[in-house]
RNA sequence: GCGGCCGUCGUCUAGCCUGGAUUAGGACGCCGGCCUUCCACGCCGGCAAUCCCGGGUUCAAAUCCCGGCGGCCGCACCA
């Protein structure tokens, strides 16, 4: 056990000694995976979640903006999204030792034939009938069977009708997408956002809070035209050192990453789009608030076989702790029209925007015409039914579904293709109708939580100090008589109830002497201790500790209900305070 | 899931190997009191562990055995 090991220790037993998070139903043996955040826990979460609030959302209100939706989703969602076929490993156990293996690995490996999307029956049939033994102890192996990461359970009393817990906040915001549309009247670029709680039924998680079966994902889907793929706002980062391992860095085993300007990453074809380059770069400075300086922060870049099904360019944001080395804080991904196009084409509803051309264009398209007498002579009666039903659809899934299948069933019928015509033409067109691309940048809120924590986690003269930032320390300021007597303690009350309505958190705290009380306060993170002495029942001031350098300055009481706050906020220096005591 | 190590007050730990004299001890913490004019001061008192859970062996189990749950490490897994 090195001294590295021991600060994730500590800080895990400072964690569960003073409030911010333990293992979940602890009293009955804990579940693995699961935690409590306590007290301070919550509200350090809360203002982890306001900063990335700040970054991702406020600042860009105009085009960003914050939903909710769901935890538990219907199976449909995750078969249109994929997650159902590619969540999902199917797994074979050896009857004789226990070890689990991957089946299509396996039989992939004896046979040397892909065996892709085959169901598990298939592939014990294949085991069974290749005789394909546990490679390690070659005892036999049992029946092949579908482990999913999905957590499922059944919506309403009917089982039949199956839901699962959303593995990523993301499908909401797609299945939604037309909504917000429309309710940010019809423009792009269109941000949605959201935190919210998600479940993953992880095989074996371990690594505390780092890998959870239920946390808080905080995510934008930001969707644009992919005709007009920059980012205006990129000027502002362009000139922004980001630290960056390539894929090809990647294969080459490179670890060390390469340190490049935002504009360059994206001139060198580093990154494949400046949205996802800004959000890099936003993301940064958002973990750098965090108290994580950015040389312990690298973007890097996934492998094609490491990335999820849906992704074209993934970047993992990682920062670096102590016990695990570089860890997964976000993952930044280029979606491209995966999402919405699947969720087109599975539920049938138009998820296409519109965009007027400036001037109008001649395009050439593709244009689905049936022929209505050949249809009456086949349908009879029923080809009226029929051509409402074509009219209601859209034309285009149609045109689709026809050149994909081959025929067309609507309306309880199964057209044949020769009944149509598909025609070009050549036609004046306005505008055009286009399926955005999106750009996804997901954080995952405990894992910031923890990195904050031992960012924070410092040792001075053998004492715990959490450096926090002041705007992200649960508690803001201690309210300290000096000595537990009065009148002293009277007037630290009336000041801690005051401080209250300026709608701080603030603690009290007379208990042991002053030095314990210090103390205690440091190692909570709390930035400011304020301490009535004997002087202030003289000239109504009181002093004001700096957490991190342990100075003090002595202010006005009055002052100190409007200075505090903006210094907390960051907007006075501590020297700006007051006057320094010597 | 497999293998290794591990599980005692809120926290850290002594005791476990070599079952019985410990009411399961200590330190820190926490609470109350005294003291105290600025960095875990001191003193007094108190709170706090059916020794992770269940079963077995035994006259007797924190201690030995088995199973479960949980933790850490390695393997596998991590869309």
């Amino acid at each position: 056990m090195n001294k590295r090991e021991d600060l994730y220790e500590k800080i895990v037993e400072l964690a569960v000694r003073r409030g911010f998070f333990w293992q979940s139903y602890e009293i009955y043996g804990g579940v693995a995976g699961l935690v409590d955040l306590g007290p301070l826990g919550a509200v350090l979460k809360r203002n982890i979640e306001e900063k990335w609030r700040e970054w991702f959302i406020i600042r860009h209100q105009d085009f960003i903006v914050e939903i909710e939706t769901p935890m538990i989703t219907p199976r449909a969602v995750f078969e249109a999204s994929g997650h159902l076929e590619h969540f999902t490993d199917p797994i074979v156990e050896c009857r004789r030792c226990g070890r689990k293996f991957r089946a299509d690995h396996l039989v992939e490996e004896k046979t040397g034939t892909t065996v892709e999307g085959l169901k598990p029956y298939e592939l014990t049939k294949i085991i069974k009938e290749n005789d394909i033994k546990c490679p390690i102890c070659n005892g036999n192996l049992g029946e092949v069977r579908e482990f999913s990461l999905l957590f499922q359970t059944t919506i309403g009393p009917y089982s039949e009708n199956v839901g699962f817990l959303r593995p990523e906040a993301a499908q909401g915001m797609f299945t939604s997408f037309k909504r917000v549309y429309e309710a940010m009247r019809g423009k792009l670029p269109l941000g949605i956002g959201q935190i919210g709680r998600v479940g993953r039924n992880e095989i074996s998680p371990r690594q505390g809070v780092i890998r959870l079966r239920e946390f808080t994902i905080m995510e934008v889907e930001f969707f644009f035209d992919p005709e007009e793929p920059s980012c205006p706002l990129l000027p502002e980062v362009e000139n922004d050192e980001i630290r960056l391992i390539s894929g090809d860095m990647k294969k080459a085993k490179t670890k060390e990453p390469i340190v490049v300007t935002v504009r360059e990453g994206l001139k060198k074809k580093l990154i494949v789009n400046e949205w996802l380059a800004y959000f890099l770069a936003i993301g940064q400075k958002f973990v750098k608030d965090l108290g994580i300086p950015l040389e312990k922060q690298v973007f890097e870049e996934k492998l094609p076989y490491e990335r999820a099904h849906y992704s074209t360019q993934t970047f993992d944001q990682l920062v670096k702790v102590s016990r695990w080395g570089w860890i997964e804080v976000a993952g930044h991904s280029y979606r491209g029209r995966y999402d919405l196009s699947r969720h087109i084409a599975y539920s049938r509803k138009d998820l296409t925007v519109y965009r007027q051309f400036r001037e109008p264009r001649l395009v050439r398209i593709e244009e689905l015409e049936v022929d209505a007498e050949k249809l009456k002579e086949f349908y009879g009666e029923n080809s009226a039914k029929i051509l409402r039903a074509i009219s209601e659809s859209d034309k285009n899934i149609l045109l689709k579904e026809l050149e994909s299948k081959g025929y067309l069933s609507i309306a309880g019928f199964r057209i044949p293709k020769e009944l149509f015509k598909v025609k070009v033409v050549e036609r004046e067109m306005k505008g055009k109708r286009f399926i955005p691309h999106v750009v996804e940048p997901s954080y995952g809120a405990e894992r910031l939580l923890y990195a904050t924590l031992e960012y924070a986690y410092t040792i001075k003269e053998g004492r715990v100090i959490l450096k926090l930032p002041k705007d992200i320390a649960p508690i803001s300021v201690a309210v300290l008589p000096l000595v537990n007597r009065e009148p002293l303690v009277n007037l630290a009350r009336k000041i801690y109830d005051n401080l209250k309505l300026t709608k701080l958190r603030a603690i009290y705290d007379s208990s042991g002497s002053i030095g314990r009380r210090y103390a205690r306060s440091d190692e909570i993170g709390i930035p400011l201790a304020l301490t009535v002495d004997y002087r202030s029942l003289e000239n109504n001031t009181v002093t004001l500790r700096d957490r991190d350098t342990w100075r003090q300055v002595r202010i006005k009481i009055e002052e100190a209900y409007k200075k505090i706050p903006l210094y907390i906020k960051g907007e006075l220096t501590f020297e700006q305070l007051g006057t320094p005591v010597s």
